[in-house]
DNA sequence: AAAGCGGGGCG
DNA sequence: CGCCCAGCTTT
């Protein structure tokens, strides 16, 4: 009970301010945890102010329709946490009477919600002793216990989420969780820790082996893919032609231009030769390449004007320059509208 | 078990 | 430029 104690007792100093910490209803709990879901405390904070803003409570959340949750979910990645949010959303309104089930099982059942998820609901709305295991638990438990064990692997997850559970302080299981987070983010930083400060230092197998640098050992490297787009912009006048994204890709649920998924590199005049051979007019290149560097993959999108209406088997949505804002764009599309049309 | 999924910040 | 971030789903 060692490392708890001095880990709770770090924390009642340096606490890092949780707006959602406010309400105890398991909604506004789990809302932030899908939010925060490889995603930086910094980089989620601003949306849930706007989710738990425009929809307060699960069932208003129930009630959008999917566009208008991507929407707000724009820029933040990971779309499938959005389409999974609301699914769960109106799981939960419509079947379970909006209560969000009490259990970690249970939790675990719901769309969009793995171990981490279903630890962090059971502890923090319902004080249950499920030891959350995140980026921040591996790298402290790795480090503590100087344990060089893979944490990409099965092995290594069950190993770190038993030990995260022996750890964990069962009396109270949501201060302790908050803590060790805390401290992950704090104190014992992937890159630059600040072991001269850190309360744990005397036990700490990696500060006193001189393995801090090297732990937690991930195995899986990134292979990246490089993909180029070239997009196709019909205008007619302030009206813009766009479609939905579907199919087992990236950016599933948003919108763009058509695009022309030209897998390798192509100079401009075979871009400009195969869109005249598809729909009979060059298209002129008008912005573009600019490079969206993803976790996996390298985009590389062209933005092409054609002066035709569109092929009607496109099946393109006409909108007014006005109204794109209903719809949501993957950050390079608005990045090429905010430079060139809006 | 491994692959796929965004975008931003940091050293 | 590579790694990491309150991970989960699909194959």
């Amino acid at each position: 009970m060692e490392f708890a104690r001095r880990l709770l007792r770090w924390h009642t100093g340096v606490k890092r301010p949780m707006p959602w910490k406010a309400r105890t209803d398991a909604y506004a709990i789990w809302l932030s945890e899908i939010i925060l879901q490889q995603t930086r405390l910094a980089q989620g904070l601003p949306y849930y102010e706007r989710f738990i803003h425009a929809f307060p409570t699960v069932h208003a959340l129930a009630r959008a329709d999917e566009q208008a949750v991507l929407r707000l979910w724009q820029g933040l990645g990971y779309y499938t946490r959005a389409r999974n949010l609301h699914e769960t959303a109106k799981y939960v309104s419509e079947r379970l009477e909006g209560r969000f089930p009490d259990s970690y099982a249970g939790l675990l059942r719901l769309k969009g919600i793995g171990p981490y998820t279903a630890a962090a609901i059971a502890s923090f709305a319902y004080n249950l002793p499920h030891a959350v295991v995140d980026g921040n638990v591996f790298r402290v438990l790795a480090r503590y216990t100087g344990d060089a064990t893979d944490i990409a692997t099965g092995r290594g997850k069950r190993h770190f989420t038993e030990l995260a559970n022996r750890l964990l302080d069962k009396e109270r299981p949501a201060a302790y969780n908050q803590a060790i987070m805390d401290f992950g983010a704090l104190v014992c930083k992937p890159a630059v820790p600040l072991c001269d400060h850190c309360p744990l230092q005397a036990d700490c197998v990696a500060y006193h082996t001189g393995r801090i640098a090297t732990l937690p050992v991930k195995s899986k490297r990134t292979a990246r893919r490089l993909r180029h787009f070239q997009y196709l912009v019909f205008r007619d006048g302030n009206y813009f032609f766009i479609r939905k994204r579907t199919g087992d890709d990236i950016w599933k649920g948003l919108y763009e231009f058509p695009c022309l998924d030209t897998g390798d590199a192509l100079p401009e005049h075979r871009v400009r030769a195969r869109v005249r051979a598809w729909i009979g007019t060059p298209p002129v290149l008008v912005a573009g390449p600019y490079r969206q560097q993803l976790t996996h993959q390298t985009i590389v999108a062209t933005f092409w004007e054609v002066a035709a209406p569109p092929p009607p088997e496109l099946e393109l949505i006409k909108v007014a320059r006005r109204r794109l804002d209903a719809y949501p764009f993957p950050k390079v599309i608005l990045n090429y509208l905010a430079r060139n049309i809006l």
